[in-house]
DNA sequence: AAATCGGGGAA
DNA sequence: TTCCCAGATTT
């Protein structure tokens, strides 16, 4: 949008100029990509649903990592209209292990509006009213599945933009993230929005990867004005960077006649609200500690755990202290499980057949 | 503008 | 270990 302001006040010969080379890389990443793209569940579909759904699971989350989960939650919602009759639990029980719940939470919030609104918007202001769904999401959606003309800007693009310009602007920093979204909105290739904002991504997660990038594999290294300087391993910069919080906590393995004893998470918490864990000491006093099962780290975001599991027994969950249920394997598949439970779960099962090779 | 989100994998 | 991923939301 901006972009195109700019040009429209530039004059004739330096329009064409500045649109002879934007059209450029548009239509080499379009012919790139056309013969190096992967083969990913989400591109094999225009419904606009699937899309979406995709585009969350994408958030801040690696490709490889979002495709059993897209499978499993599509064969089990496979339309806005099933989501949206979905229960929370449900959903985040789907969802969990994939991290951000408030994903899941958004896009069963959204997906209640628009089953109620009766038909998915198409405007990428439309699309970004709706929870879960920002600037890149809206641009992503609109693009791909309703080809509007909207560039998006994710750390791929922010990553090829900053090298194709040799820019050593913080892209932590909002007003590069704007400037540089106005340079992607410039390379649009409008025949083909969507193949193109897919392109460029693909190309940083491909080719001009952060580190060790394939410059010689590049379709626009030509263009690229970091591989003349010899700069790309140094771009893009990003100058903040928080200090990793290192935690350590405990969980206690208590089992009884082949079920576990699990507490579930206060609803009024802000983070994994409502999802069941292993017990820690302090919430079951009256335990009596049985032996170590070792120990396994976690991390999300700047914080950084190390968990020490125990065995322990317990003849019933104390009063006062939240809410327990014993639970089953069958179980434990159809409620919100936390990772931490996952892994403190799998320590044991690795323990019980160290020790015990028969089970 | 900066913090938070309770994951995870590649190098 | 470190970095950062098809980011959004809250403070």
């Amino acid at each position: 949008m901006n972009a195109d302001k700019e040009n429209q006040g530039l004059i004739g010969v330096h329009r064409r100029s500045s649109a002879t080379i934007s059209n450029r890389i548009g239509r080499l990443l379009l012919a790139w990509y056309r013969k190096a793209y992967r083969d990913l569940p989400w591109r094999r579909t225009c419904d606009p649903y699937r899309i979406w759904v995709s585009e969350i699971m994408l958030q801040q989350t690696r490709a490889a990592a979002a495709i059993p989960y897209y499978q499993r939650f599509l064969e089990r919602y496979p339309s806005v209209e099933a989501l949206a009759a979905a229960g929370e639990a449900d959903v985040l029980a789907i969802w969990s292990g994939l991290g951000y719940y408030s994903r899941a939470r958004n896009l069963l919030r959204a997906a209640r509006q628009v089953a109620a609104a009766g038909h998915f918007p198409e405007e990428i202001e439309a699309l970004k009213a709706l929870p879960g769904i920002g600037d890149y999401t809206a641009a992503a959606i609109a693009s791909i599945a309703f080809g509007r003309p909207h560039a998006v800007v994710d750390g791929n693009v922010l990553r090829v933009v900053a090298r194709v310009r040799n820019e050593p602007a913080d892209i932590g920093a909002a007003a590069t993230r704007r400037r540089f979204g106005e340079i992607a909105q410039a390379w649009l290739a409008r025949r083909d929005p969507g193949g193109f904002n897919q392109a460029l991504m693909e190309l940083g997660a491909t080719v001009c990867r952060p580190r060790n990038p394939l410059c010689t594999a590049c379709p626009i290294s030509a263009a690229c004005q970091a591989n003349q300087a010899g700069t790309a391993a140094q771009l893009p910069v990003k100058l903040r960077r928080v200090e990793p919080v290192e935690v350590r906590e405990a969980r206690l393995l208590v089992e009884r006649s082949g079920r576990v004893l699990l507490r579930r998470r206060e609803l009024s918490l802000g983070r994994l609200a409502g999802f069941w864990d292993l017990p820690s000491p302090d919430q079951l006093p009256a335990a009596r500690l049985g032996v170590p099962l070792g120990e396994f780290r976690h991390s999300i975001a700047h914080h950084r755990y190390r968990i020490a599991v125990a065995r322990a027994q317990a003849k019933k969950p104390p009063a006062g202290y939240g809410i327990f249920a014993w639970m089953d394997p069958g179980q434990l598949e159809r409620v919100p499980l936390s990772t931490t439970a996952r892994k403190a779960l799998k320590l044991a099962a690795k323990a019980r057949t160290a020790t015990c090779p028969r089970a």
